[in-house]
DNA sequence: AACAATGTTCCGTAGTATGGAACTCAAGAG
DNA sequence: CTCTTGAGTTCCATACTACGGAACATTGTT
């Protein structure tokens, strides 16, 4: 299938890399062998070349887990920092699409929800700036969706009462979750501040694992009711390429690269 | 086992990965021909090896980041399971050394450090399980060290005394982390609990990156003034072991990528 | 002690990766 | 508008590199 030429040796060492980091626990040379397909002989060159250059590491009964690369790579957040570049034209599509203040978000410790990226509203009336801002996750759309899809915990406590449309009670937020988990959003209106409405979706990662959550936040008298669904149509949507721009059930990859690929003439933001 | 024989391909692909994952920005493909010293055509074709393979990512402008398997690898906290792994027989060495209880703790939002790994005591007034609690960072050992060395900070508001000798001044605490920088390691008497005595040091990470401690435990009984220096040479020991096995400080890899390497098969210390 | 299981090294050969050059595409310059 | 320049990909003959079977180490098992 796809064979494109003189990359065997690598295509042969990443499929072993992929094979290794994939699986949680620790894997074995024989389980290599048997997933790849290859020599003894092979298998073994080609891990010692991984080894030697820290893309994997063997632990003492010889099994191979990730290596100090993707170690580092995870420690100093550079998933966070991706998730933030890649996510940056999704945003600015949806933004451009609502024209509503869209935002990124993911769990922090503690039952909070974090803005780690933003689109500004077209409108005069719209959200300011949020990025680095912490919010509850019972009473934030972006929480919400973290809380429904297994991205974050709430704390113990009591859950505070922003206003007087807030969820505080457990039961209540159970029901409203399991809802988010049926529609795939999560919608918010006037929970966390009067007048502010909101509508967010799940942005998953290669894995199914949720990372984090888009939303779009306006003024009540524009996310009317009738405009929520449509709201959230959007947003879904934009979670989803986000999703896959991230290799959440990735697309078929194209075995020959000889079909042209469908010519992006997107404009990015001139900077 | 430095005998590069047989990989050439996969040693180049994996050199261009890691330069790719070590940068924070994308990297572009004129840098990574430069850092490679490598013909455009063959960086051409490893690269579109790698991206097919989901190793790196290239984005709109054709620069280059690390790829959804670092990311998922991340995403799903495999950097801590495996954090927790490779530290179990040094956590057991120092356990068997010191008697005490040993424990590998790491930084949790909301000023908080979580004891993720741990070797009971040898002796029978000893710790209990620890491993999954939480402490305050200001009146832990490990809490200290993760401070000092800049892998977790400060909450706001009051710091709780848990004892008497719990230090809660903000100033004074800030003296007591300058001391721990410059000695490697912290110390806790009675801070956190009554009769209870704790010693840390800093755990890093490939790139300088502090991800955790390490800390010795016991009744002040045992963990006299003088003792407690011993305590902390092995605690420091066993700490720089675990660095080294996360890549930190790693034996010298060539500066970067040997560029202008023809073809000249360098002998490389006799086999 | 002999055996079995697991992993590494050897080595001749086949076939794969290599890099210069040609080529494509896009963006500025004239 | 055409010409030029730069960035990146594809092509292709060559020869060097990776392949894998088998021998060789190294441990653990009966």
């Amino acid at each position: 299938m796809t064979s494109p030429t003189g990359t065997q040796a690598v295509d042969r060492a990443a499929q072993l890399l992929i094979e290794v980091a994939r699986h949680r626990d620790p894997v074995s040379f024989a389980e290599l062998i048997a997933a790849s397909g290859l020599a003894k002989s092979t298998t073994s060159r080609l891990l010692t070349a991984l080894e030697r250059n820290g893309l994997v590491r063997r632990d003492l009964a010889g099994r191979f887990s990730p290596g100090e690369v993707f170690v580092s790579y995870a420690w100093r957040g550079g998933a966070e920092a991706d998730l933030v570049s890649v996510a940056q034209p999704v945003l600015a599509e949806l933004g451009e699409e609502t024209g509503e203040t869209v935002n990124l978000g993911v769990a922090r410790d503690g039952g909070l929800v974090e803005q780690i990226a933003q689109v500004d509203s077209k409108y005069l009336i719209g959200g300011t700036n949020w990025v680095g801002l912490t919010v509850p996750l019972h009473c934030a759309a972006l929480g919400k969706v973290l809380l429904a899809f297994g991205a974050a915990e709430l704390p113990k406590g009591r859950l505070e009462q922003r206003t007087d449309r807030t969820v505080t009670s457990r039961a209540a937020l159970a029901e409203d979750l399991a809802a988010v988990r049926e529609r795939g959003y999560a919608v918010t209106i006037e929970e966390l501040e009067p007048g502010l409405v909101a509508v967010a979706a799940p942005v998953f990662a290669d894995g199914g694992i949720v990372v984090g959550a888009l939303s779009v936040s306006g003024p009540a008298s524009r996310q009317t009711a009738a405009a929520i669904p449509l709201t959230a149509r959007s947003c879904m949507a934009a979670a989803r390429s986000l999703s896959a721009l991230l290799g959440h059930e990735r697309p078929v990859r194209e075995s020959s690269m000889s079909s042209s690929q469908p010519k992006k003439t997107e404009e990015e933001g001139a900077s």
